[in-house]
Order: C-alpha cells, then structure tokens, then sequence
DNA sequence: CACACTTGTGTACAGTGTTCACTTTTACCT
DNA sequence: AGGTAAAAGTGAACACTGTACACAAGTGTG
C-alpha cells in the first residue's frame, strides 16, 4: 500500500507505525490472527525487524493493534448494513419496525463481515481483548462508533420504541452479542464450518428471530 | 502421569501417542492451544521431538488430538450436569420441565467448563474442528455421546415432551449452540473478561432463558 | 552550530517445526 | 531357532521466529 518498490530512499520511513499496522492487517485477512508474524511485517514495510520496537513494545502490542483496525473495518460492516436499511423503507415503518430492522441489521453486518473476512474477523477478537477497548476510538467506525456501541444505541432504540421493556434492557448486549458472534465463531473456525451459504443463511435468519424473540 | 522420573530404562516408550496427548493436554490447560508446542511436548514424555512424528503427520495433528481430548472432557462436565438435575428431582417434575432442565444443564455445563478450565475450552475449539469430528468416538464422554450428540438429545426429548414444536425442531441445535458458545468465548477470552463471577452468572442465566424462549 | 533525542541498522541468541540419515528394538516367516 | 523387514526411537542440521544489545543516521532545539 504504501511502498513496495524496492528499500525506500529515506532513512526515516516517515509513517512506519501506520505501514506496520496495514501490513499486519493483510496478513491477517489472509491468514488470521497468527499469520501476523513481526518479521514478515517489518519486511513488507521494508524495514528491519528491530525498527518495529520503536512503535510497539512487543509482538502482541502490534497484534493489539492490528486488532483494534479490524475492530474498526467491522463497526464499518454494521453502519453499511444499517444505512442500506434506512435508505431502504425510509420512514415507511414504524419505529417499532424500524428499531427491530436496526439491531437486526447490527446481527446482520456482524455476520457478513465474518463470513467475508474471516482472519480479520478472527484477528479482532482473538488476543486479549479488553472490554475497555470497547470504547476506544481506534476500533470505531466511520460514525466513530465501536462495534460495542452500534449494538447499545440499537438496544437503546428498541427500548425507546417501546418494543424492548426497559427491566430487560440490562445485560441484553451481552446476550444478544454472545448469540451472534457464537455463530459467527462455529461458522468461519468451529464445528459449523461445513455449512454452505444457504444452510448458513438460515442459520443466521434463524437465530437473529431468536434473538429477537427471546431477548 | 506416566513417566516424570528420569529418562525412561527401555528404548520403546510403550505408549507414546497417548502420553504424548496428556502431555499436550497438561500445556493447553494451562496456556490454550497456543500452548501446546511440540518440543514442549516431547520434552515432558521424555523422548526426542522427532519421535513425535512416528505417531502424529505433523504438530497440528498432535494439536487436533489433543483438541478432541479436550472435547471428550467437556462433553463430561455436561454428562455431570446433566446427572446432578436427575438425582435431584428423579421424577417429580413433569416430562416437560425435566426435558427443559435437561437442555438447561447442556448450556450449563458448557459454560461451567469453559470458565473452570479456559485453556482446554479454547483448545478444543481453537484449530480447524470439522463438524465431522462432533461424532467421533475420541471426542465423546464417558457415556458415549460427544458434546454435539448430548445437545441434539436433548432438543429431541424437547420435542418428545411437546415444549419444541417439530417444525422448529430443525437448526436449533445451531442457535442454541451459538449462543452459548459465543458467551463462553466472550467471557473467558474476549471483551466480556472483565466480568466478575456474579455477572458471569447473571449472563449465563439471561441467556439461557433467552435460548429457552426464543429457540 | 552543537548536542540530545528519535528512529533505523547489524549482530547475536535462544527457541521453534521439520527433514534426513542413522540405530535400536520388535515381530514375523520359513 | 534365525534372519530380516518394519516400527520406533536418536542426532545433527536448517530455516524460521521473537527479542536484546550496541551502534549509526538523521532531526529538532538551545
């Protein structure tokens, strides 16, 4: 992306950081969280393995980060799912209907961008993800919200629109997340892998109704 | 467990494969699938790394045993569950609510192990697990049935007990494992760890209510 | 302009998975 | 029995990995 051909002229890299970062995110859209090995990294960004400790204290601060950028391009997954359904009826649904189409369509992004990039996918949850990186920028989205938070706002909203009653609001992210990533985790790394699209699609149609009826 | 003392006096070790897998099942314990490494492995069996490669193709054969292992302890800790409902009732519920307890111990089970031992839970879901491994025989409990096997029966007694209707009967196993499984993930290694016990406890409750009305 | 600081390089070390050639033990066949 | 082929172990080597240490090349500030 940013300088392949052949060692770059400058002593200083100028942006190392960053390169280091998107070179560790084609990695780990090939090949998943352990395919970010440092050397290859460093290589990619034509530098010397060492120049990486600059910016990172170690391997797993650099996995970290590649972590929190895949964190961020999955956000982006659920805003484009989000805004395809509000372009779509546009004020034509009540609010009920439309708070249900957007936590649906939070499930619905979350799965896509599991299936269509999966080492990403698997990068960002994979090592010691902290709660408080929930809430971190760098694993926000276009809208600057994290994946952690486009589900709350939509939990949010179903309470607001009455469909949600307020004393199940606690704990529902956990439930309602744990339901769609236990999908996504059996289907792309687990035992479901197996499944062909369909047999998928209807797993996925199957259990957002769950949630949304058992929540 | 087999051989710490000393190097061992014969030449032939007399039952390497399997202490090669307890070796490998003691380093996932204790630090996941990551953990189990090959030389490590040998190391503890007391022989030469190579002699690993007379009984497993390569190291992730030897970690894919090691996973089934880790499956077939799982599938006890649900089979324990499982009996402690049975001995605590013994028929004094009705068909129904000893199908749903049934169900109920599945997920309970489930989320027991992966909390108490995280390693092996990971371990048995880390690597490259085909759905075809969830009826073999290496993986299952000590009655037999693999850890999938024991979910499917219990749906079906659901169903024998009229609490599921048939027509829903189908992919339930799927949303009822995917929920529960990704709570487990996301307890012990991803953006839920920082949860302490009782709002462990609170969670896997909710949502276990959450599979009973929605599935 | 000198000097401290940042950022990159070079060399080195321990540890890993795996291959190849070798030795020791066991099992089988006449 | 005895000879022999397969099975199960050893030993040295190779290409990797992450990381520590000492050093060099640029950069900004007094």
């Amino acid at each position: 992306m940013t300088e392949q051909p052949g060692p770059r002229t400058t002593y200083r890299h100028g942006d190392l950081r960053r390169a280091l970062i998107e070179a560790g995110t084609e990695l780990a859209r090939e090949g998943g969280p352990d395919a970010v090995v440092l050397r290859e990294v460093t290589r990619r960004a034509g530098v010397t393995p060492n120049a990486a400790y600059r910016h990172f204290a170690d391997k797993s601060a650099l996995v970290r980060a590649v972590s929190l950028a895949a964190q961020s391009r999955l956000a982006a997954a659920m805003e484009e799912e989000q805004s395809a359904i509000a372009d779509d009826v546009d004020g034509r649904k009540s609010v009920a209907a439309l708070a249900q189409a957007k936590l649906r369509a939070v499930g619905a992004g979350y799965l896509r961008f599991a299936q269509t990039e999966p080492g990403l996918f698997r990068t960002a949850f994979a090592n010691h993800v902290d709660i408080r990186d929930a809430a971190t920028e760098e694993s926000a989205g276009a809208h600057g919200r994290t994946p952690f938070q486009l589900l709350s706002d939509a939990l949010d909203e179903l309470v607001d629109a009455g469909v949600l009653s307020a004393d199940r609001r606690g704990g529902a992210e956990f439930v309602a997340w744990s339901s769609v990533h236990g999908l996504a985790m059996l289907v792309i790394d687990g035992p479901l892998r197996g499944l062909d699209a369909t047999q998928r699609l209807v797993a996925a149609q199957r259990l957002l109704e769950m949630v949304q009826n058992g929540i």
